[in-house]
DNA sequence: GAGTGGTCTAGACCACACC
DNA sequence: GTGTGGTCTAGACCACTCC
């Protein structure tokens, strides 16, 4: 590791260290759940102080791409565990109570991607996706309905059967099959009236208002890898966020 | 500053120093936009290091309380600067630009808090309040009827004229004029359908799916000081949120 | 040049988890 | 006890801003 301190374009060490261990995520060295090596020996590795390793997990960690746990060890973060598996997930109850979500796929299918897929996902014109459509039931009643598109070259092999069967949810899924780790997210939200087949499949009249959630899904590096539009209807929940 | 380590209630310095320096702001003793004094003056001060103060300074500006200059201090943050000044309205154009907004006061009126504002603001029922309603223009169409409800007490004097007068956002002027800065809100959104006076207000037809976000907005120390709904035509806007 | 925040280091010691 | 992350310090030097 040699400093580039006072040179033109003056990149601090501790960002090269983030860069150096972004790619060992990248690369696999690491997997979710897994320890990675203690800050000494990421310190001797790349031949800096504690101190500046410190401050590049430090930095993941605000990111949520690194846990660390005091006297056991700094993880690589995982949407498996308890603390984690609904970080993405905003629909609660009015009075803020999360809920677990059941999880009900209704088909898994093989597509072409159109132009605006494939430019959202950054894939050809044409290229194979999966379009996964699912509901999940809050409290015992369909409040969300799920529309998710995935390059099918990543997630070869997803299916119906393979989903029903994981025990955790859909990001769990990407993380611990495929290898891929959602980090972050943008969505957009419009209110929309339900069409006749929307209001079926969440036991509302049609023309009822609903949450329509534009999301992409984004990987370690800003590579986006999921697209997802979620109709979720809001008699009874409600989409909470916080303002910092 | 004495140092509590190895007490059994176990509070890191720095944590310390935030506490003393959020009171200093509390108390009025910088203002927004103000510098405070810097590191090393207050690491004399508090009889501490420079690199505790730093740390300390460090979670403030992460939570967008100060904002560090490299080469000119550290200021209050503001809702009054170019950059922060639009960082809690997050309704944009779909394509993701952020439009400067028209702000039109409808009325502004003294009422007396029923249970439910009386119970959210932290006041007793019955408690003087100012109930406040505008309409914001986003590229010329009106996008968003804001209801906004805050303590008579605390915003003695508010009035219709004072916020038309006022160039700048609310937020800019809570605290310019009452010192009263909005660090943090909690936000939860509905779809309904538009009411008459509604869709009226909005140019819409009554029944149109809008937004309908319920925002309570906290000062420091997690004082809730602003309670508001948003009512907002998505046709051609949506609201924007990024997941981390 | 003087003053500010930003980076990096080296070392001491504390808190926590596991054995 | 050993090893991990967490805190605190002191000092050197860099980058930026303003004079």
């Amino acid at each position: 590791m040699t400093k580039s301190h006072s040179t033109p374009t003056f990149r601090p060490l501790y960002e090269q260290i983030k860069i150096l261990i972004t790619q060992s995520l990248v690369a696999g060295e690491w997997h979710p759940g897994e320890a990675i090596p203690s800050e000494l020996e990421l310190a001797n590795r790349f031949k800096v102080s504690q101190g500046t390793v410190r401050k590049a997990i430090d930095e993941l960690a605000a990111e949520n791409i690194l846990i660390r746990r005091q006297g056991k060890g700094t993880f690589v973060a995982t949407h498996t565990e308890e603390h984690t598996q609904y970080h993405f997930l905003r629909m609660v109850e009015i009075n803020g109570k999360k809920e677990e979500p059941l999880n009900e796929v209704l088909f898994c299918k093989r597509i072409k991607a159109d132009s605006d897929i494939a430019d959202r996902l950054e894939l050809k014109r044409g290229s194979p996706v999966v379009l996964l459509r699912r509901l999940l039931k809050l409290s015992g009643e369909p409040v969300i309905l799920d529309d998710i598109w995935l390059s099918a070259t990543l997630f070869k092999g997803l299916s119906e059967t393979m989903i029903s069967e994981f025990d955790g949810t859909l990001y769990s899924l990407y993380e611990t099959r495929y290898g891929t780790r959602i980090i972050r997210a943008e969505e957009r939200i419009q209110a929309i009236a339900a069409d006749a087949p929307t209001g079926e499949l969440l036991n509302l009249a049609a023309g009822t208002p609903l949450l329509d959630i534009h999301r992409i899904a984004y990987t370690y590096g800003d590579k986006p890898v999921e697209l997802r539009t979620s109709k979720c209807n809001t008699r009874h929940h409600c989409y909470l966020n916080e303002l910092g």
